[in-house]
DNA sequence: TCAAGTTATGGTCCCCAAGACCCTAACTCT
DNA sequence: AGAGTTAGGGTCTTGGGGACCATAACTTGA
């Protein structure tokens, strides 16, 4: 790892930071809460919420930091590295690497709404992706990044529980996987598989309220912790032969 | 990303480095390539080859370099990402985050006798990790989770054809499915859902030298180039219910 | 030259997961 | 009370995946 007859003064410094993706599910479609840059380069320009890490800390303990300051959230494991950046040049001030997490996050509207609002937004994904709203550095394709990483994390990890309440519907849930992969499901096909993969979702018993719209009251779950190796949906497309693209 | 009022000299400086986990199949087993270190700390110990990234380069580039000065290969676009590591204390001498990158290769057995062979060698990834092999660093942690990438990435991608050469047979390929994830598949149904996959694989119309045992001789393949989102193999134990564990 | 062993590969059958689609239950409105 | 809406159970069909058998084409050894 280290050629011999090494000094550390000999080589090139860094700042490393940790930016963090924060996710979450409003209106059925995915979000990312960027933050309005006040300072040259890239001022007035929106960019994931980030900061150096601390030569005390674990990379990931700098991004349970970054989220908690930004958002107030204070939850552990549901932060996922996914890339490391490091082009010369993304920084025009000096040499960064930058550690990306993503993190997902269950309504973070009044969260926001303690932090300086006007320097702090929810924006859907694909409006942060059009390339109207121009990302500061390389977070165009960070966000992307983090994009593909939790449709693919979907598929194979709990995280989907993570969007949604303490305890939710199946309704609900199901918003998730349909919002993220933009897809439909079957809401039927999906109570299916979601109750009979054990340890997945716990009933408690209770129902929801209904909507103003009426409808026979959903039952609620609560998330089991059997997160890990393939959750019971899998993504449509990602069956099929050939044609499909996800993107 | 950044604070307001900021001063780039006030913020701790880090050595980025980048760390290549090279592996091969070689008997049916899976190998990773470590280097004996020179020098303290860990001298003596195995580590994974790796070196300090410039401020001139990518990540991409300086993983690539490392590889080409370890093995000599240059192939490019079979190198992977999958993590960053930046614990406190990870090296005793300097606070150092590593990106990790995954190389699979295929035979780098001439490649190593080019090299200094008492300084690299190929070993098998279970015996690496077994405890007994103390690994320098965290690279024990980093390896892990390499084997971890390539098991995943075995069903979501056409990494499995960058462990055979550039022309080989359905058994030459099974052989990798079976080595990375330790289980045994079906001959004949293995081939039938390979070639059924379009633009997967493509038959160059000639037939390899049947081994000293005899058998019929197999037909040889090139690697077709739909090598994203998707091979036509799945993982056997990831699509039961419940009980399987991979490791 | 023939028999036995070995490997590749095609054929067949079976099972179950996934999806399409229907129905009923239980609530909301007007 | 009736219409509209949502939840959730039932059923049928399709197709992919795996188990297993059969055959082809080579080896070695007698």
């Amino acid at each position: 790892m280290v050629p011999a007859g090494y000094d550390p003064s000999r080589f090139p410094a860094f700042a490393v930071t940790v930016d963090v993706v924060i996710l979450t599910m409003s209106d059925g479609r995915l979000h990312v809460l960027l933050v309005r840059r006040g300072v040259a380069p890239y001022e007035g320009m929106w960019a994931i919420p980030g900061g150096f890490k601390r030569p005390t800390e674990t990379l990931g303990e700098a991004a349970k930091r970054e989220l908690a300051e930004e958002t107030g959230v204070d939850s552990a494991s549901l932060l996922t590295q996914f890339g490391a950046y490091g082009d010369p040049g993304r920084d025009p001030r000096m040499n960064v690497v930058t550690v990306a997490y993503l993190a997902v996050l269950r309504e973070v509207g009044n969260v926001i709404a303690g932090t300086d609002a006007a320097a702090a937004a929810l924006i859907p994904v694909d409006k942060a992706l059009n390339g109207k709203t121009g990302l500061a550095f390389d977070h165009a394709r960070i966000l992307r990044d983090a994009v593909e990483r939790v449709r693919v994390d979907l598929e194979r990890t709990g995280i989907a529980t993570a969007f949604v309440g303490p305890t939710f519907t199946m309704a609900e849930l199901r918003a998730v996987y349909e919002g993220v992969w933009g897809v439909h499901l079957d809401g039927a096909n999906f109570r299916r598989r979601v109750v009979a993969e054990d340890g997945w979702v716990i009933p408690t018993g209770r129902r929801a309220q209904p909507g103003s719209t009426g409808g026979k009251p959903a039952e609620l779950y609560r998330a089991g912790r059997m997160w890990k190796l393939g959750g019971p949906i899998r993504h449509p497309q990602s069956s099929e032969k050939g044609k499909g693209d996800l993107r």
